[in-house]
DNA sequence: TTAAACTTTTAT
DNA sequence: TAAAAGTTTAAC
């Protein structure tokens, strides 16, 4: 008999472990079974866990006894062969285990997981007599309330160890466990009503509403349907009903409908709908280029002849966002799948807008603010090339994970930044670089856009590999910002300091709210975060669990860390000598707000930060509120810098470019540059050219003077003179290796010991151990191995090499509880 | 992620 | 000295 084939499958497991799970398939299942559907399986004890798919064979493991597939959830696979593919290239590429990958890729409703339920036992009688107080207690809250999770108990009784307990309460009878599986994909559903087919044309309608019309109590009937014909809407012969809701709205009662169903002239019934958004369908006619966006455009397309990736470096304001939309078009009229990545902050903003103004409905966004069932949503139609939603994906990094299937386009806008890299949680990938393997398995192509490249971004378009296609030139020929320079240190000999403002910085300020123009300011927030420090000895209140000190929340008035998230409220006098003599030191976005009100009184002064956006739609608003005028000046860190466009911004001030230009990282400089370039780029009104004011001690430095100059070649001809002299990315890669233990002497000797058997290997390729800036978060102590290796080097070697030498060192017993976290390409 | 096995800390 | 808390390890 064919069908009593024994199979396996290999499956995928949400969980950090290195490798697949084999389960024998019950033979009932044979099928049924495909790769990349989802399967529940047993695993440890007692536990349930969704597992995807991902071989099917029938090679007999020997070294365990297998269990078998519980069951297949899917009638069709949910997950492609491709995306499977991708998932393996980011765990190895990335050291990874597949199931964090997995992990990362599929959203939390698409995993279901059993969880442990705890019931009263059905033949318990209530003898209280032999219970413990605790016992007790959960006994109590079951009478209450039928069934408990492990985690209410561990909240109800206090304790953090309740296994124990529970173990002893089944053995007495006195409760009873089960397994419950929840699936977490709820379809939305909401009532519609639509006249019953067997009345729905004129003259039964008539006849209906003569005969009511007759009975004086009928009234709202009469009302309630002639609002139902009214409202619904019907297109190309397909009728669109009426939700209830809208009726209920219109006036209409409740029992008026109800009445009509009973009669069979209405009918109600659920359909599921989308979550997603309809926008309007207005959909724009796409705008007609410049000749400069036209040319740009034609090379791009020139390059994507040979070359299958494209770097657009067009300064900012030159209009690129036009000519995506041109080569988006293309694509679809190919019937291709279009993926748009964005990092995550710009993706709140005008750009979704004026993208859906273009495409409509064709455009889908995905980020982590979306609830999961409307990322399931957009999954599936992905995931089925609906063909007419969502053939645009908008999204954040993680967007790389949708099951596309026919994808032609991948945009990766604003290329240059680092959030497209995730650290926490594993898998550490970068989005960006995802997207160009991804690309490669659907033979489509990838345009990076930035007006800021990644150094490495731009080496590669030098060297060839990638097209390179550059706009110079601002849309409608407005110019560049001017920007100067404001000497602090001149300043502050004449002392013509107003505390951080220089008075140069000032005077323009008053003189472009004089005009009635706008202002940004930015404020790097590393090293300007506000601590209280004693007059007398300088110390500072510093975090129980990190090495770092406490920064002041004025809105909360507490001390804060950043790290943990551990506060205390501030101290009155200090902890070293007992001074009270405690004063503020350093400076936040919030000191500045107060200073700036002091200095320019009369002016509408708002932050924009993460404090200032924790509020759902906050973000929206501040936005909203700045383009409205009701802002005079927006003071902000790095999120001003993102995706936004206005049109009445005269002045542009960076209150320091010291701090970014000093942070101690072979990227500062061109970060820095990056920084200074994009806040910069916010200025300018529509005709009129804007004006930017750097602060600094240093105005000579010749990163400031790169920016001043618009100098993105002269930066980046410097720059990469530095990285190859030395030996940094794009030259050499890096992984990093970051060892964590809360005993710091016992790290210190296994940093030591692994960082020598890798040195035996790598020689000076090899850095460190070193600890890092903060050198403790959440009470472990840290130490970082760093390996740069030359670029003509097999990464895959490198990290073969690296990842056996762990395992050697991880199988030393006093090194087991060493925690070592494995950076690929970091940040 | 979970849970059992094992180790260390804490409270009486 | 037992109970609770904290760690480690294996799960197919």
């Amino acid at each position: 008999m064919t069908d009593r084939i024994t199979y396996f499958v290999d499956v995928v497991l949400p969980l950090s472990i290195p490798n697949t799970y084999t389960y024998r398939l019950p033979f009932e299942l044979n099928d049924q079974v495909a790769v990349g559907k989802r399967v529940i399986v047993p695993l440890g004890r007692a536990k349930y866990y969704t597992g995807v798919i991902k071989t099917v064979h029938q090679k007999i493991p020997t070294a365990y006894q297998v269990k078998y597939v519980e069951t297949i959830l899917d009638e069709q696979p949910i997950i492609t062969q491709k995306q499977l593919t991708l998932w393996d290239w980011i765990a190895s590429y990335y050291m990874a285990d597949i199931g964090d990958v997995m992990n990362a890729a599929v959203p939390s409703n698409f995993k279901l997981a059993s969880e442990t339920i705890i019931f009263l036992h059905p033949s318990y009688e209530r003898d209280h007599e032999n219970l413990s107080n605790r016992e007790y207690l959960i006994v109590e809250a079951l009478e209450l309330q039928e069934s408990l999770t492990l985690k209410e108990i561990a909240e109800i009784i206090q304790i953090k160890t309740i296994q124990p307990i529970i173990k002893l309460l089944i053995e007495k009878k006195v409760v009873i466990v089960s397994e419950e599986l929840k699936s977490k994909y709820n379809p939305k559903y909401l009532s519609f009503v639509k006249v019953h087919e067997d009345y729905n044309n004129e003259t039964s309608l008539g006849d209906i509403l003569n005969a009511l019309e007759k009975d004086k109590r009928a009234e709202g009937q009469v009302s309630a349907l002639l609002k139902t014909v009214q409202l619904t809407k019907w297109t190309d012969q397909k009728q669109i009903p009426v939700t209830k809701k809208q009726l209920i709205e219109t006036g209409i009662s409740e029992s008026s409908i109800q009445t009509l169903a009973k009669k069979g002239i209405l009918e109600i019934f659920l359909s599921e709908i989308s979550r997603l958004e309809e926008s309007d369908d207005k959909v724009h006619k796409i705008k007609a280029l410049s000749p400069a966006q036209e040319n740009a455009f034609t090379e791009i397309k020139s390059a994507f002849v040979e070359k299958d990736i494209c770097l657009l470096h067009g300064v900012t304001s030159s209009g690129k966002t036009e000519i995506y939309v041109k080569l988006i078009q293309e694509a679809l009229d190919k019937e291709e799948q279009v993926l748009f990545l964005l990092p995550e902050i710009a993706l709140t903003t005008q750009l979704i807008t004026r993208l859906k103004a273009y495409f409509g409905d064709l455009v889908g966004v995905y980020h982590s603010r979306f609830n999961q069932n409307e990322r399931i949503e957009i999954w599936n139609h992905i995931l089925n090339n609906s063909k007419n939603q969502y053939r645009i994906v908008l999204g954040a990094r993680s967007s790389v994970f949708l099951p596309f299937q026919n994808l032609g386009l991948i945009i990766v806008d604003e290329e240059h930044e680092n959030s497209f890299k995730q650290y926490d949680p594993s898998p550490r990938y970068n989005a960006r670089d995802v997207s160009i393997v991804l690309a490669k398995q659907h033979q489509a192509k990838v345009l990076l856009g930035s007006a800021t490249p990644a150094l490495e971004s731009y080496f590669n378009a030098k060297e060839n590999r990638y097209g390179l296609v550059e706009l110079f030139e601002r849309y409608g020929g407005v110019q560049l910002p001017e920007i100067q320079c404001a000497d602090l240190e001149k300043e502050t000999k004449n002392r013509s300091m107003k505390s951080h403002f220089s008075s140069f910085l000032l005077t323009e300020m008053e003189e472009a709210l004089k005009r009635k123009e706008q202002i940004i300011l930015f404020q790097n927030r590393r090293g300007y975060t506000p601590l209280w420090s004693c007059e007398m000895c300088n110390w500072t209140v510093q975090c129980k669990n990190c090495d770092v000190s406490l920064t002041y929340h004025k809105a909360s008035n507490v001390l804060k860390c950043h790290y943990c998230g551990y506060f205390v409220s501030p101290p009155s006098s200090c902890g070293a000598c007992g001074s009270k003599k405690l004063k503020m030191l350093g400076f936040g976005t919030e000191k500045i707000e107060d200073e700036l009100v002091m200095f320019l009184p009369k002016i509408t002064v708002q932050r924009l930060d993460l404090d200032s956006t924790r509020a759902k739609n906050a973000y929206q608003r501040i936005i909203e509120d700045f383009e409205n005028r009701k802002i005079d000046v927006l003071i902000g860190t790095q999120m001003v810098t993102k995706g936004l466009d206005f049109d009445n911004v005269g002045l542009v001030g960076v209150l320091s470019a010291d701090q970014m230009l000093k942070f101690p990282d072979f990227r500062a400089f061109e970060r820095s540059y990056q920084l200074m370039s994009q806040v910069a780029g916010r200025a300018g009104r529509k005709s009129k050219r804007g004006k930017v004011i750097i602060q600094s001690f240093d105005p000579n430095h010749w990163i400031i003077q790169k920016v001043m100059q618009h100098d993105y070649i002269g930066m980046y001809t410097q720059e990469i003179l530095e990285r190859k002299n030395f030996n940094y990315p794009p030259f050499y890669r890096i992984i990093t290796l970051q060892l964590r233990h809360r005993d710091s002497n016992l790290l210190e000797v296994a940093a030591a010991e692994l960082g020598n058997s890798l040195k035996v290997i790598f020689k000076d390729r090899l850095l460190g151990p070193e600890t890092p800036l903060v050198g403790r978060v959440r009470n472990l102590f840290l130490k970082n191995i760093t390996i740069k290796f030359e670029r003509t080097a097999s990464p895959p070697k490198v990290k073969k090499i690296i990842a056996d030498k762990l395992n050697e060192f991880q199988s030393q017993h006093d090194y087991r509880s060493v925690r070592v976290v494995i950076d690929v390409d970091p940040q």
